[in-house]
DNA sequence: GCAAATATTTAGGTTAACCTAAAAATATAA
DNA sequence: TTATATTTTTAGGTTAACCTAAATATTTGC
């Protein structure tokens, strides 16, 4: 079993190469100054993580996760954001608290246990910051979805998300015929009001508030 | 912040002096095979733990809990046995897999998170294995709760619990007008089937089956 | 292409846990 | 009460984390 350290280590590697090449290597200097630490520590560690095989490592090129160290790193992120969804949907935290918390409760070890959460939490696919929750097999979109009214007019998405399960925004959405996966763009945006006229489903058109497109989680078409 | 180590030696010389008279001190001895550890690791620990004023210490004499290491015990004993219904009533463990999955949750550190989830329980008064859960401020029954099958005839109680919030329990219970605090004495016991006949508040008369007495809990009056 | 700047590792040290084996204190029993 | 048995502590050692300071690689700018 890890240590608290070496998850915390692997982690940080995780987040550090998000949305780089793959086999991209972090610096000894950008994992000390993320964790707060000493160059002399990371050094050592990344030794001990490159024996326990978690990382490939080559000194003085810094270190990058191997398979064994990125399914750790996304079982990590994957606790780490269904414990926040409980934190914040069930025992109404603000979205600002649950992250020093969730750090804690990510290092408790029970495959059941993370199962039965996400069960609990009906399979939430994106955690109270937006961010998505990797699958029970690791999987993760490598895009960050965003609120509505980030996207550009013209520009092809789909609906993954909601920043809070709202009875009103959920009933909202359905009569206007949005719902998760649902294709759209925008065509245009109102003046005055800054209103959306979406496209939905490639022809559909209807119009939502600005209020409701802060809340609507967004990914763009690759 | 009290590492986890020290945490562990906490709880276990308060479960070791549960029911011992004030200031019982635990050897060195019954610490090292509860934990699973050697004698010398125990003693070494008993000194730190002195150190930090968690225990009073007596060389060859054993440790006992000073009020401080009381207060951080009694809060250990609290957060695990919350998180055990939660386990148990929220996701659904069986009550002889919550214990494993609880010893690590007690180690996460939030006041708040404490408290949320005792709101979000509803205010539980025992755990899954019919254990008192300590309230905020630290004070738990001397005696465990039983179910009430084990009651003496003649003995006076009073309902403390029920082993499962199962509704169909609760509602033949508040059926019969029995609620959580109700004193009551077992009448009689029935040739057969062993049913129960009590006295409710002293006076009123019911009959409630064996296997709804099996998951009753009750405290003796003292 | 080389000197200066920057990044990284190594050297040497600390602390909290743990361990085994030996020594010392306490308890027991003839 | 004294010898033996048991319990506890001390001595000495290990490992995983951490640290600062010194040495060594690498990168950058002229």
């Amino acid at each position: 079993m890890p240590s608290q350290s070496i998850e915390d280590y692997i982690k940080a590697i995780w987040t550090l190469s998000e949305g780089k090449e793959d086999g991209y290597a972090v610096s000894t200097n950008a994992l000390a100054s993320h964790l707060m630490t000493s160059q002399a520590s990371v050094s050592e560690m990344y030794k001990r993580l490159a024996e326990k095989e978690f990382i490939d490592y080559v000194p003085y090129r810094g270190g990058s996760l191997s398979s064994k160290g990125r399914q750790l790193a996304v079982s990590l992120i994957r606790k780490h954001r269904l414990w926040e969804v409980f934190l914040h949907e069930k025992l109404g935290f603000g979205w600002e608290e649950v992250h020093d918390i969730a750090e804690q409760l990510e290092h408790v070890h029970s495959q059941e246990l993370t199962k039965r959460l996400d069960d609990f939490l009906d399979h939430p696919l994106i955690d109270p910051h937006g961010d998505y929750i990797p699958d029970a097999q690791g999987n993760i979109p490598k895009q960050r979805a965003k609120p509505l009214v980030e996207l550009t007019v013209g520009v092809d998405a789909q609906v993954v998300g909601v920043m809070d399960s709202n009875s009103k925004l959920l009933s909202l959405l359905s009569q206007k015929g949005i719902a998760l996966g649902t294709p759209l763009c925008v065509q245009s945006v109102l003046p005055f009001d800054d209103n959306r006229v979406l496209i939905l489903n490639g022809d559909q058109s209807v119009e939502l508030s600005y209020k409701a497109c802060e809340l609507i989680l967004i990914q763009e078409n690759t």
